[in-house]
RNA sequence: GUCCCCUUCGUCUAGAGGCCUAGGACACCGCCCUUUCACGGCGGCAACACGGGUUCGAAUCCCGUAGGGGACGCCA
């Protein structure tokens, strides 16, 4: 059966200003999911009308940002700044149809109203004094700027498909300016034209932009364009339930790249926040797409929380193949803190060794940062440098089992896992010691942590001459203690 | 201040009048497994903001209160 319904069509519309935070790149998620669910396109368009702040590092960003998520988008970016003249078009078109009005009234002026407006305790708004009249009046000192003529009486209501029915009564609603007395398009004009122009058929953005939904939806009425479907997202709030700032976690998604989270668990941890299927938590792309529809998205605001994060993407890290996992490990450790030194020491011989290790170092780390911190033993040079917990480790006690342990290991005719395993398990019956008052101290020597795989593994993947070599380094210490 | 929206465990949420003595997940706390740390298994703690209605019956519908959020620019 044949789908005749229009198309669908959804877009990402950043503003270059900044990076692309956690609330955008839920907006995006969002645009994207639903248009692969529907088999649409998601576009992009570039807000940079306001040249003063739009960077090109922001674009570039915000570009980097939604690859790395996995979040493309269909046909090339547009970019609104270079939209202008058609812009003035609409402005023109409005004029012509008796829908907009030069304003000529100055700053001063505008101060003035909404300081009265405020003392009379009223909505700080434009009184539309230019609205009806005639032009001819207009000091010549004053640079007009365009006015939308807003319906002044009755209401203006959005069918909303996440927000619901929403009713604004049009006297709320003031007279916007459509075009600044530069000449350049505002914001609220742009939009439409643009939406309309690249043939949007369903916008879903944060609910912060439901006032401008009501203002746009009568700009689109007063052109006789069909108004697209809406969906108005609610905020990410922080830890506090205040608005996501600096503070807490609005940061761009590159800073949770730099953290060793994985673009499947990110994507995965964003999709739940605010919208749900069921009691299903941890999902693959294709079910998200599958899943996903307007009608699961909630209406109040979700706390980002750090912890679930984590643990989500801890599941993705253990549930990686051995080559994703390297390639994983090994793609992000540029973007990870002390991951470029680690990528100087990487040799033939240690990326083998990390990749035999791997399993069990995966098993071990929510983060690609806690995956890279786990495999460090492997690339160190001696003498090692141990973290505080080792060094406990290495004092008087560890020191006779490593002794004893060296004695054991070092005669051994074949490096193998069992042989390595039994003459271990033997000093431990000898010395009378369990198994983990030997393991911890000979942990401690070989990787610097108190923390890794299993002892006999480690010993093995090490090889014999490096192995005894840290033994021998722990050993040592004593004397400098 | 004005307008709009929101309100289920600490957090994310399930729930669309009886299936709810409210389910799941994270976090937290026990126990088990175990050479460490994890993983895993088992168990525990913990919520329908409050007050009125409507109904035989309300977390679910209506009204109010309180709290929270958002919007009120020649920013987007």
């Amino acid at each position: 059966m044949p789908d005749f319904t229009t198309p669908v069509v959804t877009r990402f519309a950043p503003s270059p200003t900044g990076f692309l935070h956690i609330g955008g790149a839920r907006t995006a998620l969002f645009n994207w999911a639903y248009a692969k669910a529907k088999g649409g396109k998601m576009l992009l368009r570039i807000e940079d009308t306001d040249r003063e702040r739009s960077t090109q590092a922001a674009i570039d960003a915000i570009l980097d940002g939604l690859t790395w998520l996995g979040l493309d988008w269909d046909d090339t970016p547009v970019f609104q700044s270079e939209r202008g003249t058609r812009h003035r078009e609409v402005v023109d078109a409005l004029l012509a149809l008796g829908a907009a009005y030069h304003c000529y009234a100055s700053q001063e002026e505008l101060a003035d109203m909404r300081e009265q407006a405020r003392q009379e305790g009223l909505p700080p708004r434009y009184d539309g004094r230019w609205r009806d009249r005639d032009p001819a009046e207009a000091p010549d000192d004053v640079a007009p700027v365009v006015r939308f003529k807003a319906p002044q009486a009755g209401e203006t209501a959005l069918d909303d498909h996440v927000q619901g029915n929403v009713v604004f009564p049009n006297k709320d609603l003031d007279d916007l300016i459509i075009l600044r007395s530069d000449g350049t398009p505002t914001y609220n004009l742009s939009v439409v034209v643009d939406d309309h122009d690249m043939g949007v058929t369903h916008i879903v953005r944060g609910v912060d932009h439901l006032t401008n939904a009501a203002r746009q939806s009568q700009i689109y009425r007063a052109l006789d364009w069909p108004v697209p479907d809406m969906a108005h997202i609610p905020l990410i709030h922080g830890p506090d339930g205040a608005k996501l700032s600096k503070r807490h976690g609005a940061l761009g998604v590159e800073a949770y790249r730099e953290m060793g989270v994985l673009p499947d668990a990110m994507r995965n941890y964003l999709a739940r926040l605010g919208w749900s299927h069921g009691d299903d938590e941890v999902f693959s792309t294709d079910q998200l797409i599958a899943w996903f529809d307007l009608d699961g998205i909630g209406q109040s605001a979700a706390r980002f929380d750090m912890a679930k994060l984590e643990n989500l993407n801890g599941r993705y890290v253990r549930t990686l193949e051995p080559e994703a996992a390297w390639q994983a490990l090994h793609g992000a450790l540029p973007h990870l803190p002390g991951g470029s030194a680690l990528l100087d020491r990487l040799t033939p011989e240690r990326e083998a060794r990390i990749k035999s290790l791997l399993p069990a170092l995966q098993e071990r780390a929510k983060t690609l940062v806690e995956l890279k911190d786990g495999a460090e033993f492997l690339l160190a040079e001696r003498p090692l440098t141990y973290d505080e917990k080792a060094q406990t480790l290495l004092l008087d006690d560890g020191q006779a089992v490593l002794a004893g342990v060296l004695d054991v290991l070092d005669p051994l005719p074949d490096w193998d896992l069992d042989a390595i395993d039994a003459a271990v398990r033997s000093y431990a019956e000898t010395a009378d010691l369990k198994l983990g008052k030997v393991a911890q101290p000979l942990r401690a020597a070989l990787t610097g942590r108190s923390t890794s795989p299993g002892i006999f593994d480690v010993l093995h993947v090490l090889g014999r001459d490096e192995a005894l070599g840290r033994i021998t380094d722990a050993l040592a210490r004593q004397d400098a203690v």
